[in-house]
DNA sequence: TAATTACATAAACACTTGTTTATATTAGCT
DNA sequence: AGCTAATATAAACAAGTGTTTATGTAATTA
């Protein structure tokens, strides 16, 4: 990700810092103490803690618009569009479940302009969905409703897997998540 | 809820703020102007901001724990306990959708003791619903799985209801979100 | 080897934070 | 009326915040 190590070792200690305590809550004093150097070091690597924040925020927020440009360029049909979004979703909490419960928690602390375009871009991003569900719904294969109020449940079924830490975590694997979360969100529970 | 008016306004208008900014940037000299007073005499009301923290937080998880006792309590089966449970945390988002996000997020803010406190309730509160989950699975009501996970997707998929703020929340009535979240908790979204 | 860049630290700065103290005013009760 | 409790404010405090400045050392490049 990043070539320079001592960067990459910055940005990784930040990152876990970041999501553990929250943004007003974290200190330069105390990230600096984990990376093993003065506190005035870290502004070697970052402008100020409000970038830090803004890089984090932003380049994840891009992960998220490209894997679903992707999604969006196939000809699938609705639902397995929606089980791509799906994957997307857990690979990238899998992946780094610290970068997105900092996705999830922590814009709200970016400066006032820089977070009115991240909510726009987020606004853009779920009408995309809500567009699959109900593409869905036209196509017969989804039950008829709320697009939007369906894609809320559905990202909201995924949502709490950054948490995920009890020892079932420690066997499962991405593959096996994505299995039943979508038959959650697909099929429900009831038999 | 509050006998005295001044203290009401007090923790209505804290409340408020303590959703809007998150514990850590909510500051009593924003509160105070809120209250339109000075800040000492916010002290008036409250020990500490981390009383103020302590005190919302403690009474909601109770709120939830009486909730669910009164739940357990029934001869219903699992179906309906659950039904219920999903009826519980949908009229308590409506009652209150700020105190239900202080609920979710704002905890970790609690001193060491109370935080550790709230996790061992909480693990209490979320056990009793696994078993709900499992009971049902062992009734052959719901599929098989795992009570955990499941849980957690059942939960997660209502907790996003405290941001709602779209156009179509005005015309929506509790009970008819109720209907939406449980046909979609139980029966999922494909036809 | 010399020069430029990357990396490090100590000290200080300007500002904000929650909270306390001392003191005044108001409201409710006997 | 007089007394008590509730409510209000101004001023100050000690601790903590992100960041800058000045200065040095190590590493890289020319």
């Amino acid at each position: 990700m990043d070539k320079n190590p001592k960067r990459a070792k910055f940005i990784r200690e930040a990152t876990s810092l970041l999501s553990e305590k929250g943004y007003k809550a974290m200190t330069m004093r105390e990230l600096a103490s984990r990376l093993d150097c003065d506190k005035s070091n870290i502004y070697n690597y970052i402008a100020s803690k409000q970038a830090l924040l803004d890089q984090l925020l932003f380049e994840i927020a891009d992960k998220f618009h490209t894997g679903l440009s992707e999604i969006e360029a196939t000809t699938y049909p609705a639902i397995d569009k929606l089980k791509e979004v799906i994957r997307l979703h857990i690979r990238m909490t899998f992946d780094n479940p610290n970068k997105m419960q900092i996705h999830a928690f922590e814009w709200r602390f970016l400066e006032e302009d820089r977070k009115k375009l991240f909510i726009k871009r987020r606004k853009t991003y779920e009408a995309k969905i809500s567009d699959i569900v109900q593409a869905g719904i036209d196509e017969g294969a989804f039950k008829s409703g709320d697009s939007e109020f369906l894609r809320n449940c559905i990202l909201s079924s995924i949502r709490w897997l950054y948490t995920w830490n009890s020892p079932s975590k420690k066997t499962a694997n991405p593959l096996e998540v994505e299995k039943n979360i979508t038959e959650f969100i697909l099929g429900g529970i009831k038999k």
